[in-house]
RNA sequence: GCGGCUGUGGUGAAAUCGGUAAACACGCCAGGUUCAGGGCCUGGUGAGCGCAAGCUCUUGGAGGUUCAAGUCCUCUCAGCCGCACCA
């Protein structure tokens, strides 16, 4: 057991009397009244997985102690807490432990409200979701069945990325680093029927949109510009020997005379039928060899370039001739159109190929104006621009001019036009699972894909099924869950087995909570519209793509849909850093977690939320440190003890001719306020801990300097309590009560620092010469340059430093700084 | 390869507008305390020189702009993260 810091008071007494005060006065109870502004607090909700850690809460302290700032602050503040509680884990562990996944799920969920409740973290408990109940997922089907009828929802047979270990298909999202963002297993490819969202029909505007956030972190912007990966160019077609025509995307449509080989994706639909006879067997074998390679070999780093001439010849458009057609793996099928003109003189992967397989290289752009010549060895590949070679009558001509030209040309001339390509592809949300949410269609041997009336809603997940060790969809095997009845025809029909994605769930419940008892739609738009859009969401940089984007993609479909007013839901997010102990992220695998139980058993929860604000700035991965952990604790006892007055009577405390005056008391707490209210708005939460334990410092210098407790004091006492109340809201709320406080400290309003306390009547100045610091002054506040420098030249270091010469230029910055130039 | 972030004492870090580098805290050293230990209190603590006053150096590195640079510009090194055969 770590040695740890005694408290002098005792946490465990005072912390649950105001726990259970909050909760009675309903502090953070958001009502949807517009006498106060709106403030839409929200943290991400989390999957329901077992006991929280420290990490875990490093989200939820910072979420609570704005949200607390806020209602001070006087805002009418909706702080909503949920749980997405459908997934794989819980599923999982029923296949091992065969209890069912929403009794592990209720347990978690169980488990963790108290973790929150006992750190003093709180929530409009009475808006609580989770995704996993019918009431919660009903919504999710409908708002499925909307986007089946707005065409956005769609099915479609695909080659989709096949988790063998999760016996499950993954959206692209969730491939990480190549592999199950879950297990870790390389994934294979399988055609299936999947069901589809179009998120590509939105690329654009999510794309544009991004510049309205201005209150996102740039990376988590970046990041998804990236993902959406919007690529200028054009599609141009060449014309394949016989009656075939091959159309390539290019975003260098300037080097087309340098084309020397076409190459298309063995997926390619072309690739089987172009071929010659005497080429057919290699490239089958090719085929099969890709095939079964899968994403593996592709997705090694240095893979080299694989390939198989086709026999066919395509004819390029700008020069006529006649260039070899090969299927290789390197093009991808699903980017552009699956098939690329080689142009081995400005790109490297196409010089690559190019090399292996002794395809002519052929110079196409220069850096200056005259040719490189030995096009063999280019030591200028992917010129962005330069200057075109053996390119026709654009030879000679920048690139960057030549450019709009030759597009200009190809669609003059029919084979080719101008085109935007996105690397963003549709979102696959069928799962092969059980615990998620039911996809609400029924196929009709008649009828075909028919969805599930409105009114029939939620097609409810059967609770009693049989969780099977080979890991195939229990509800397939579901029997009074599968066979169904037609909507439409009433004939026997099929359910549909596949559930949706979890991040379906999630990206519509921060609309829910606006409304949470909703019976007859998703949400209520006049109270969506009134609370929506969140104005601080706070959550991990993990979700910067995935959750984030699809939320975003959510919104603007209800936006064109007419269901919501706004098409962003984010108005600022703050992605935290994560807290690593020992070298490693705090996780439970890794067994590093700090439980928040110990935390407020040994020291209190106060302690345990000070000490996550002031480890570190927030957005930064920090670094838990046991004994800094004590650093805090000392700190709330200090000030406890200034406040409750047992300072007089401790041994030591002598008066040790640390005098501090009023007056410099009363600037020391309102600069205390002015920066506590800076940095709570900026989100600087450990710097405001900082300020806050200066304060606390010289308090306690007043103190031991004979200070007496009178107004001035009581009135530092008051407000520092109301600075805390974000941070250590127990202790606040207990002091304030000392200090005759009628009602709750948490419902008071946030002090306004005093311009007049703020001033100073004299100030330090900072005396330099030749730019080297020599000297400080007292000067006057506000005091004229010919002051400043009459003060200065007396100073006995400055007189010296000048060395008889006088200054021959005077930069005098007022109240903080005189450089004397004597050089 | 492309994009982003970060480099400051023994450690976590601060410096919000180009103006006192190292606030606050941990750790360490010394002292005090009806001081067992722990706690609490006081002082010290970037490096070097000096008895001292003080001087010099110091924000990954090299240049530059400026009266003045952790901060701006150019180049460069290292680490972390994201994307990656995306035509």
């Amino acid at each position: 057991m770590a040695r740890t810091v005694a408290p002098a008071y005792d946490p465990q007494l005072i912390e649950p009397k105001w726990r259970s005060a909050w909760k009675q006065a309903g502090l953070f109870s958001a009502s949807d009244s517009r006498d106060k502004p709106k403030f839409y607090n929200l943290v991400m909700f989390p999957y329901p997985s077992g006991p929280l850690h420290m990490g875990h809460f490093r989200n939820y302290v910072i979420g609570d102690a704005f949200a607390r700032y806020k209602v001070m602050r006087g805002f009418n503040v909706l702080n909503p807490f949920g749980w997405d509680a459908f997934g794989l884990p819980a599923e999982n562990a029923a296949i091992k432990s065969g209890i069912p996944p929403r009794v592990s799920i209720e347990r978690n969920i169980a488990i963790s409200k108290h973790q929150l409740d006992i750190m003093g973290v709180l929530y409009a408990w009475d808006r609580e979701l989770a995704t996993c109940n019918d009431d919660y997922y009903r919504w999710t089907q409908w708002l499925f069945l909307k986007l089946y009828d707005l065409g956005i929802a769609y099915k479609r047979r695909a080659a989709v990325n096949w988790c063998p270990k999760d016996n499950t298909v993954l959206a692209n999202e969730q491939i990480v680093n190549g592999v199950c963002w879950r297990c870790g297993t390389k994934p294979t490819k399988k055609e299936l029927d999947q069901w589809f969202f179009k998120i590509t029909a939105y690329a654009q505007r999510l794309l544009d949109d991004l510049s309205k956030l201005d209150r996102w972190p740039e990376r988590v912007k970046v990041m998804q510009a990236n993902w959406i990966g919007r690529s200028e160019g054009a599609e141009l077609e060449f014309a394949v020997e016989g009656q075939e025509r091959l159309r390539v995307f290019t975003t260098r449509p300037d080097t087309v005379y340098g084309v020397t080989f076409m190459v298309i994706a063995p997926e390619h639909p072309l690739a089987a039928r172009i071929v010659t006879p005497d080429r057919r067997q290699e490239v089958d074998d090719y085929l099969e060899k890709t095939r079964s390679e899968t994403e593996i070999e592709r997705l090694s780093t240095e893979h080299e370039k694989t390939g198989v001439f086709s026999g066919a010849y395509a004819i390029n458009p700008f020069n006529q001739e006649r260039v070899p057609i090969w299927v290789a793996d390197y093009v991808l099928a699903t980017y552009g159109t699956g098939a690329i003109m080689g142009v081995p003189g400005n790109d490297s992967r196409d010089f690559e190929f190019a090399k292996k397989f002794d395809i002519p290289i052929r110079e196409v752009v220069s850096p200056t104006p005259e040719p490189q010549g030995d096009p063999t060895s280019p030591m200028e590949l992917g010129l962005a621009e330069g200057f075109m070679v053996a390119s026709g009558r654009y030879t000679g001509r920048p690139s960057r001019e030549a450019m709009p030209e030759i597009i200009a040309e190809a669609e003059r001339r029919g084979v080719g036009q101008k085109t935007v390509t996105f690397r963003l592809r549709d979102w696959l949300i069928s799962r092969q699972r059980y615990w998620g949410v039911p996809i609400p269609i029924v196929y009709c041997p008649d009828e075909g894909i028919v969805p599930v009336p409105r009114e029939q809603l939620p097609v409810v997940l059967p609770p009693n099924v049989e969780f099977r060790s080979d890991g195939q969809n229990p509800l397939e095997h579901a029997e009074a869950f599968v066979k169904t009845s037609c909507p439409r025809c009433g004939k026997p029909a099929r359910r549909e087995t596949d559930t949706m994605d979890t991040f379906v769930d999630s990206s519509w419940y921060f609309l829910r909570y606006t409304s949470p008892n909703q019976l007859t739609e998703p949400f209520d738009k006049a109270k969506a519209d009134f609370w929506m859009p969140v104005d601080q969401y706070i959550g991990g940089i993990e979700h910067a793509i995935l959750h984030l984007l699809y939320s975003r993609f959510f919104m603007k479909v209800l936006f064109d849909a007419g269901m919501v007013s706004v098409d962003e839901p984010f108005n600022a997010l703050f992605s935290q850093g994560m807290i690593q102990r020992n070298g490693a992220v705090m996780a439970k695998s890794k067994g590093n977690g700090v439980a928040p139980d110990d935390m407020v058993r040994t020291y209190g929860a106060d302690t345990a939320r000070v000490y996550e604000l002031f480890i570190g700035p927030p957005e930064l991965d920090a670094e838990w440190n046991d004994r800094g952990v004590d650093g805090v604790a000392r700190f709330l006892n200090r000030l406890w003890r200034l406040v409750v007055g047992e300072e007089d009577d401790r041994p030591g405390a002598a008066a040790t001719g640390n005098s501090v005056a009023g007056e410099a008391l009363l600037r020391k707490l309102h600069e205390t306020i002015d920066k506590v209210s800076r940095d709570l708005d900026g989100f600087r939460f450990n710097t405001a801990v900082a300020s806050l334990m200066e304060m606390t410092n010289l308090m306690q210098d007043y103190i031991q300097g004979g200070g007496e407790r009178n107004h001035d004091w009581d009135s530092a006492c008051r407000e520092m309590t109301r600075l805390l109340a974000p941070f250590a809201p127990h202790l606040a709320e207990e002091l304030w009560h000392r200090l005759g406080g009628e009602t709750l400290c948490a419902f008071s309003t946030w002090p306004e620092p005093d311009p007049k306390r703020l001033q100073r009547r004299t100030v330090t100045v900072v005396v330099q010469v030749d730019g080297r610091l020599r000297d400080r002054i007292e000067l006057p506040a506000g005091a004229g340059e010919e002051e400043a420098k009459q003060s200065a030249l007396k100073s006995a270091n400055v007189s010296r430093a000048l060395e008889g010469r006088s200054p021959r230029r005077i930069v005098y910055v007022p109240d903080r700084l005189l450089n004397l130039v004597s050089r």
